[in-house]
DNA sequence: CTTGATTTTGCAACACTGTTGCATCACATT
DNA sequence: AATGTGATGCAACAGTGTTGCAAAATCAAG
């Protein structure tokens, strides 16, 4: 009965996250989404916290490899939960899908960010692969 | 002598833009550089030269197809040249490298960005592709 | 050329996002 | 209880992009 209560404290232990009230509650609402959240998406369903609190608490989730940050060309910054066993290496990445009517951005996890053949002398640390366009939700 | 002085001019009329000065004095800009370049950057450069001017000068120069944005997660978007014959399709669209070091972001026009197999009832419109990492010129 | 319409530019102000400094509070340890 | 560490709230700030409006420049007739 109290199991959906637990459960977050759980998600953040296994990453070295203490679990405080505002973590937790930072939590609970990346859980409950589909898609990935803004500092302002955030902001507005926890009523009441302040914004640099949950900055704060995101910063320690993307330390932590908990939640990983999306630049979707929207101007804001996303950010999504990580898999479970992610170290949020080049291996770990993946593609995003950014919706241009709803605005919503979405992991495809099961997309891998292809690697690329890069020129002579550049080293590769990490990758942004975004595709735009319409989700299924507004394609007719 | 002038044949410097026509060409910008000539580049613009290709594309169906007036060729004011502004408009010269940013293109002109953009032309002397080999990476892409900041709102910012075009506006230290054009000393005395507006913000706004700079900024709707690059709006029309997107809307005309002669550059496209990059946003390559350094929270300012970049700017660069379209080839020749860009007519921003999704055939057009190429890899980005943004170089953690110099802050540089350069257009890497032989990597075509690969398509991907979306979940049903996506639609692909545009993508952005960027690789972050260490440039040849930062790489020891 | 003169007039009037259209476009371009300069200037100011604004909104949004992210970030930092600092005081206070909660909590754990001694 | 005293003390130290970390978490949170509050305020202020910086960077970027954007819009409104008036002045200036350009263009198109008449
Ligand atoms: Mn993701
Ligand atoms: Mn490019
Ligand atoms: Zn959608
Ligand atoms: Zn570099």
């Amino acid at each position: 009965m109290n199991s959906q209560k637990i459960e977050p404290a759980k998600i953040l232990l296994a990453k070295n996250i203490k679990p405080t009230p505002i973590r937790l509650k930072v939590l609970e609402t990346l859980l409950s989404q589909t898609h990935a959240m803004r500092l302002y998406d955030i902001e507005n369903i926890l009523d009441g916290v302040e914004r640099t609190s949950i900055f704060r608490a995101i910063k320690n989730f993307e330390k932590n490899n908990l939640v990983h940050e999306i630049d979707d060309g929207s101007g804001a910054t996303k950010f999504a939960l990580c898999e479970d066993r992610c170290e949020c290496n080049l291996e770990d990445l993946h593609v995003h899908f950014f919706c241009k009517i709803c605005e919503q951005t979405f992991c495809l996890q099961q997309l891998q960010i292809p690697s690329m053949e890069l020129p002579p002398e550049f080293v590769v640390e990490s990758a942004n692969f975004v595709i735009k366009g319409i989700c299924a939700n507004c394609n007719t």
